[in-house]
RNA sequence: GGGCCGAUAGCUCAAUCAGGUUGAGCGCCACUCUGAUAAGGUGGAGGCUCUCGGUUCAAAUCCGAGUCGGCCCA
């Protein structure tokens, strides 16, 4: 690129896109940057691994981008990045996608088909879905090592699963047990409970009796789930909580039934019964130990009827719901399972992992649970044990994939029993950081303190197979083999295995056999949960154990960065496996985001449709344009709603950046300004207040910006650099500097225009890039030529440079501003518009720093403000002219005052005063308030009252009221004159725009007015107004270009012609 | 049903920790400016700060109870 060329007027952010992507493959730009900081210190950056399902959305996009601006960051400041990206490959959701396509209902369809099959087809699906993914974060922009990125599904990855599986197991922390688990009946596998999702459907709710043995009457329990009651072991109360017994009539019939006080009225009316008389009453702890008949004793000969089942338990999950009385089954619901073993019971679960009852069940074998539901009921009713039989509407757990309803079973699965390890799980979290902090205070500890062990099994086939043998003629946990590498794989079995080559695929791990000591060895046939996958990926990034080389230097990870969602989810399970396998997290800090919303605020569905597709954002605005929206939102660990509008307002805020740029490359070009051989310390001595003053504001942005960044928040640090940008640059220093540059003759000071902007717009597109990397690329190509690096991700982050911090002239230019700003408002109410100048303006400074301001920056002032004269009244003068009212300053009225504060603060509003004194003010505030007041100096501030040729408005900063300007609007003759003037220059050069003259073009100017008095005033200002729009003599024009002006109620007309014409 | 977070202008967010007359940017409307021009400037409209209680002279802010949204869990 050559320096200063010739960019499009426009900023065409797609043109811009297309023309960069070819230029970072044209110079190796993302393989130049990194290995640029190969030497430097190494930061471990671990990319948590999106599901290879569809391509990315707006909340994958969010994600990647974040990542993307720190990356680069961390780069610029000089971090030797890992940024190896990942795929989360395995699991049930790809099957579930590869049974659909292929027309398979359930497992036996799969195993027909074979297993070997069916992986190659799962494998298959997945790589086509990482292609979509891989291509998506590209075009967005993300630079990360995607030749390379780990793939959960390679075998050295596996082997990393293998690894920690086995050193958790080495600890003593792995075993095969009986759990109540959520269970697919489709899937026929557990599922995790984080893959329950929960809908509303509707079931049977019915009220079922259980006959007491050695008394009269029954308990009353309630059930959603019939099906469940054929494994009825015990009945739960709460020992606290009060019941009754309660004799009721129904039908001519009286039964005695017992029930918690508070669910009496409830339960009888929903048994119809008529009348009741309460004949006991009890607490829950009384009724510990009573027997009672099992409801379906002949349908179900082998129910639970072991040494004290069928019999009243206390247990914590019993609440005054319903009954009060909890019907419990260890073979199905959790706690039930969980008190049950507290008990010490056998447990009963007559049903298997296809939902459907076994021989155990008794008359209901071979049903499919649920269908059961209706026989079981009617059985219930016969036996007489139905109190009332309704549905109801609740929510219940279905599986994520298939839709389908799940069952609560006991079945064997094995476990990482991380309750084990608990104490060193809650302490391992305090040593990491977390941003936002209260995400790991509150959320992920309450979480982990509640975790449950990690059931780790799936009876699937897409995964990695777990790495256990039992011996042939065992199904426990005892004597296993746990296989950590491939290594040791091969060594081991029986067969014949290359590690190099060996996939560890189910198909071919499970024909493997290990003989060691006369005992013959198979494998577990589960594969496991797919989140144990990922929960391995800070040394799966390394290619570790296979590749050991960098482990001891990087691990643990020293950031990870993902959505809420992910406390349960990956920070969860990465912090399970690294203290299971490891005894420590293995990250150290994690940067928590929101998830994408609908401009509306719903969330974002891709089932439902309801979504914003990134592809769609960047066609409209393009990708810079999305990723500074993206990065701009939002606190961490909030949720972003989407907006157009915000899209729009950030293609603003690039298009004001693009014209900033553009506007001195001409000037520069023409001059031959080399920024090599004049910096901005060369000039040192030439730059002019506005000059430092940039300088002064770029150093406090990069400050600001660093800051923000160290504490990960980048949409801060981005806020900053478009303020400055935008409102210090583009709308202040650029507007200031402008003529500066239209200076045809040499000048040190135009010279040190250009070095300033130079090194403003180089450093702020270096802030800018890890943003926007697109449009930064080419501003900085444009600046630099060859003259800098290949592309400007391989800058340092800009470093405050102490010589150009100046505080107090950002402080004395901020008063000046807001000077100006009031002062623009002055004159508007005066009907002066700012071309015309005013006699003078008089500010009146509230405190010394104001005064200062104005003082060492009169001519500044008096430049913007277009005054003859800049008159500064100091804090402890007045300016005679004025009246006054005072404002209230509350925090001091308040505890003066008390109840009557607000009435004092109305008053003083009001109160209209000649001089700005207590006295006088008290007196007004006594009047209006019906008594006296004391009024103290610090409880109000006085408020000047304008006269009628004078306009004023207060000006203040962050919300201070600093002092007020007073413009005074009056004319002369002298004023008119230079007001007609620049009314008619202004309106040549809208004359010189229509022609498209070049700037430089000479013209001849005809000039007349059909009003005396304003020609001769016009007159008088001839040569200004030649100079200005560029005119060699003012004479009648034959052929130009002619038109007709209403200029302030006169009529002026006004031609102009091209001098080279016009005398050709 | 439980936990966490959020709720302030049409939109995105500050101000909440340490109580003192609610602010910014964007959008909208009007006016204005014109050699950065799909810009710039000035003004205006627009807020019972989600609701209801409490503490206090004074609450967006502190306390309690709700409502709605998001996430997580059951």
């Amino acid at each position: 690129m050559d320096r200063f060329a010739e960019v499009d007027d426009q900023y065409d952010p797609h043109e811009l896109e297309g023309r960069i992507f070819d230029y970072w493959d044209d110079v190796d730009a993302y393989e130049q940057t990194v290995d640029h900081r190969s030497d430097g210190e190494t930061y471990f950056f671990v990319d948590g691994p999106p599901y290879t399902s569809g391509s990315a959305h707006m909340g994958t996009t969010w994600n990647k981008s974040l990542k993307d601006v720190l990356l680069r960051f961390l780069r610029m400041r000089g971090y030797d990045v890992t940024d190896r990206p990942g795929y989360d490959m395995h699991g049930l959701p790809i099957e579930t996608r590869v049974e659909e396509q292929l027309g398979f209902e359930n497992k036996k369809d799969i195993e027909e088909f074979g297993e070997e099959n069916f992986i190659e087809a799962c494998k298959e699906y997945a790589d086509e879905q990482l292609e979509g993914l891989q291509s998506d974060f590209q075009d967005f922009g993300v630079w990360m090592d995607w030749d390379d990125p780990y793939r959960t599904v390679s075998p050295e990855y596996m082997e990393a699963a293998w690894w920690g599986f086995s050193k958790a197991a080495d600890r003593g922390l792995v075993e095969k047990g009986h759990r109540s688990i959520s269970q697919c009946p489709r899937c026929e596998t557990a599922i995790a409970n984080n893959e329950v999702e929960y809908e509303d459907v509707e079931d049977p709710s019915i009220y079922v009796t259980f006959d007491l043995r050695d008394r009269e009457g029954a308990l009353v329990v309630w059930t959603t789930t019939p099906w469940t009651i054929p494994a009825n072991t015990f009945v739960a109360v709460d020992p606290e909580l009060t019941y009754q017994g309660v004799r009721a009539e129904r039908d001519g019939e009286s039964d005695v039934l017992y029930v918690a006080e508070a669910c009496v009225e409830e339960v009888l009316s929903e048994g119809r019964y008529e009348e009741y008389e309460v004949v006991e009453e009890l607490s829950g702890e009384e009724m510990v130990g009573w027997a009672y008949e099992h409801p379906l004793a002949e349908e179900v000969p082998d129910h639970a009827d072991h040494e004290g089942a069928l019999e009243v338990y206390t247990a914590d999950y019993v609440e005054a719901d319903r009954t009060g009385l909890v019907h419990s089954a260890p073979g199905h619901g959790e706690v039930d399972f969980e008190r049950g073993r507290e008990l010490g019971f056998p447990i009963f679960c007559p049903v298997g992992g296809d939902g459907v009852y076994t021989d155990e069940a008794g008359k209901y074998e071979g049903q499919f649970v649920k269908a059961a539901d209706d026989e079981i009921i009617d059985d219930l009713r016969a036996n007489g044990a139905l109190l009332s039989s309704g549905t109801v509407t609740h929510s219940y757990g279905h599986c994520w994939r298939c839709d389908t309803g799940i069952v609560q079973i006991v079945t064997d699965q094995w476990f990482i029993t991380i309750t084990d390890v608990k104490d060193e799980l809650l302490e391992n979290i305090e040593d990491g950081e977390w941003y936002p902090g209260w995400a790991r205070d509150n959320r992920f500890r309450d979480f982990v303190e509640d975790a449950p062990d990690w059931n780790v099994s799936r009876q699937r086939y897409w995964g990695i197979p777990l790495p256990v043998w039992t011996p042939e003629d065992r199904d426990d946990d005892e004597d296993t083999i746990v296989i950590s590498t491939r290594e040791e794989l091969a060594e081991r079995v029986d067969q014949d295995v290359d590690p190099e080559t060996v996939d560890l695929h189910k198909d071919t791990v499970d024909d493997l056999t290990i003989t060691e000591n006369g005992t013959t060895y198979t494998r577990v046939p589960d594969v496991f949960d797919v989140w144990l996958d990922s929960s391995v990926a800070t040394w799966g990034t390394l290619d570790f154990p296979e590749d050991d080389s960098r482990f001891e230097e990087l691990w643990p990870a020293d950031l990870i960065l993902e959505a809420h969602d992910q406390t349960r989810g990956w920070f969860w399970s990465q912090l399970g496996m690294g203290t299971a396998a490891l005894g420590q997290s293995p990250y150290e800090r994690v940067l928590m985001h929101g998830h994408a919303l609908m401009p509306d605020g719903r969330a974002m569905s891709k089932s439902k449709d309801i979504l914003v597709d990134p592809h769609e954002a960047i066609d409209r605005h393009g990708r810079d344009v999305m990723r500074m929206f993206l990065l701009s939102n939002n606190p961490q660990g909030d949720d972003m709603r989407f907006s157009w509008d915000g899209m729009q307002t950030m293609e603003n805020h690039l298009r004001t950046l693009w014209n900033v740029f553009r506007f001195p490359l001409p000037y520069m070009r023409l001059d031959g300004f080399d920024p090599s051989e004049t910096d901005v310390t060369d000039v040192e001595d030439d730059l002019e207040l506005i000059d430092e003053w940039i300088l002064a504001r770029l150093q406090s942005t990069k400050a600001e910006m660093t800051d923000h960044f160290e504490e990960f928040r980048q949409d801060r640090a981005l806020s900053a650099l478009i303020e400055f940008v935008v409102d210090d640059v583009s709308r202040f220093y650029v507007q200031a500097v402008r003529e500066r540059m239209w200076d045809e003759a040499e000048s040190d000071s135009k010279t040190a225009a250009y070095a300033t902007i130079y090194r403003v717009l180089r450093e702020t597109v270096a802030l800018l890039a890890p943003f926007a990397p697109f449009v930064s690329e080419e501003i900085y190509g444009t600046l630099t030529g060859d003259g800098g690096h290949d592309t400007v991700h391989m800058c340092d982050w800009p470093a405050v440079d102490e010589r150009f911090v100046d505080e107090r002239l950002e402080a004395d230019v901020a008063v000046l501003r807001a000077i100006e700003e009031a002062g623009a408002n002055a004159r508007q109410q005066a009907g002066r518009k700012l071309r015309w100048p005013v006699p003078r303006v008089v500010v009146v400074a509230d405190d010394d720093e104001v005064a200062d301001a104005v003082q060492r920056h009169t001519d500044l002032l008096a430049d913007r403000l277009n005054a003859r004269e800049v008159e500064l009244v100091s804090p402890d003068e007045r300016w005679a002219e004025l009246s006054y009212s005072a404002e209230a300053d509350m925090s001091e009225l308040g505890p003066a005052f008390g109840d009557r504060a607000g009435v004092v603060m109305n008053a003083l509003n009001e109160a209209r005063i000649d001089e700005p004194s207590l006295e006088a003010l008290e007196g007004a505030v006594a009047d209006a308030v019906d008594g006296s007041v004391d009024l103290e100096e610090s409880m109000v501030s006085f408020v000047a009252k304008t006269p009628d040729d004078v306009a004023g408005t207060a000006f203040g900063l962050d919300g201070d009221d600093r002092g007020v300007v007073y413009v005074d609007a009056s004319l002369t003759e002298e004023i008119e004159s230079e007001g007609y003037a620049r009314e008619v220059i202004r309106r040549v050069q809208e004359m010189r725009k229509d022609l498209d003259l070049d700037v430089e073009e000479r013209i001849v100017l005809e000039l007349s007015v059909d009003d005396d008095r304003v020609a001769s005033l016009i007159d008088d200002r001839a040569a200004l107004v030649c100079e200005e729009v560029r005119a060699d003599e003012i004479r009648a024009v034959d052929d130009g270009h002619r038109k007709e002006w209403d200029v302030e109620g006169v009529t002026v007309e006004l031609a102009i012609a091209p001098l080279a014409e016009s005398t050709a």
